[in-house]
DNA sequence: GAATCGCAAACTGTCAACAATTGACAGCTC
DNA sequence: GAGCTGTCAATTGTTGACAGTTTGCGATTC
């Protein structure tokens, strides 16, 4: 057992409240708690063995990033994605996807290139041999590779913060799975305007990538809820 | 008096913690409190005649909005914010304008579009008389416009985080100084494309704009650099 | 005289108790 | 029996106190 090193780590962590925090968005992230539900201070605090001082910290913390909700005297609830709320945050993502689309085609360096040209390659491997646990986290990496190398930190975070939310997002599951070798040809793409050095295609490419996979996900759920009564519909384009 | 409906007013606000947020992001946003200052828990709690955990929950809350820095066992300090991390923040703001461009373009009634037009020809008219106090609020107003009207909260949302973390850049006053007339001829472009219905045209107008400020903005900083001796800057506090 | 060590004040991090509000249930009135 | 009212348990909002850390200042040493 490491307890010295625990205890470093624990230490320079420092403040319980960022511990929680984290804590707290990976219970939400992996459902454990569900969104809709109503969050208990008391019970956190009894669970983790804190005060519930922490607890309303990291809780705020929360709130501003949009993972929870706070009815004042009632409690947090975990946020629950509608479908409308949905669209809103896919257009933003593919706004920023967008942007980090065009930096990486005035920034990469060559080698650079080289590895996203690899990852597109592996994936359409997987792709054909409908490897689905073999394409899913290159698809991640790709989608990654390209924010962290955008050399824009706002913009990552930012990105990274619509990420989560699209998590409270009911029907998540169908989205991932949906695409794979259709939007590959959409990655190729996005890789050779990057390859090409050109912003504009770059920014096309990728802007247009997370929108198609917003369309998917508009038929996916219309498709669910065709025959149930008539959800108001968000209308695109 | 409607000491009546005030109290009710401030029962149904409820919490501390948001009045107190509310009060020190104005406190920041006036720069009563500088870019890089600590902020002293105590002495705020004091000056609300609270206790510290309102203090304490209001501050995590500013700090996921970018506007405190938290530094673990030593406080909490107005974030202040460089050059570089000034353009990397003009970067995705100018990809939100433009996704709300694109948008406008698609959603404005023949009404609303009217209603930009003549935003636009007043401040065509306050920038020929040269008259800058007409001219900066009419600016402010057709910029909230368009974010309102593209109808996307999550990307309105974003926006504003974005222009509230300008505000502690150091020369943003010089920064609005910058354009008047020449900026303009930019709006009548956004409002151009999007009279015209044109979604890709409108996102190249609005986000061009908001690159060409960030472009102002570096010139006027390079220059005030090189003049730093010389000319006596505006003091913010 | 400069650098280092140690101490004390100030401040943050955390806790446990107190006050206030909510929602539900039981009892009363009509 | 339906609807209103008052009470109660559960939970949030807030507070003041305590513990641990940082930091500045002064004494001490070389």
């Amino acid at each position: 057992m490491s307890s010295v090193l625990e205890n470093v780590a624990l230490i320079k962590s420092r403040s319980l409240a960022l511990l929680i925090e984290a804590e707290i968005e990976r219970l939400i992230m992996a459902g454990d708690i569900a969104p809709g539900d109503r969050i208990n201070e008391n019970q956190l605090a009894l669970r983790f063995g804190v005060s519930r001082g922490p607890i309303r910290e990291a809780l705020r913390s929360l709130e501003a990033g949009g993972l929870v909700e706070l009815k004042p005297n009632r409690g947090v609830f975990v946020r629950s994605i509608s479908l409308g709320e949905a669209c809103d945050i896919y257009a933003v993502r593919a706004a920023l996807f967008g942007l980090a689309g065009r930096l990486c085609a005035q920034l990469l360096s060559s080698e650079q290139v080289a590895e996203l040209k690899q990852l597109v390659g592996a994936m359409e491997q997987a792709a054909r041999a409908k490897e689905f646990d073999a394409y899913y986290p290159l698809n991640l990496q790709l989608h990654e590779f390209i924010i962290d190398h955008s050399g824009n930190p706002v913009l990552a975070s930012h990105y990274r913060d619509l990420v989560k939310m699209l998590h409270l997002f009911r029907t998540r599951s169908l989205v991932q799975g949906g695409g794979l070798a259709i939007s590959n040809s959409e990655h190729r793409e996005m890789v050779e305007a990057i390859a090409a050095r050109d912003p504009e295609r770059a920014h096309a490419a990728h802007f247009n990538h997370v929108m198609r996979a917003r369309e998917r996900l508009t038929h996916v759920e219309s498709n669910a809820a065709s025959a149930a009564s008539g959800e108001q519909q968000k209308v695109i384009k």
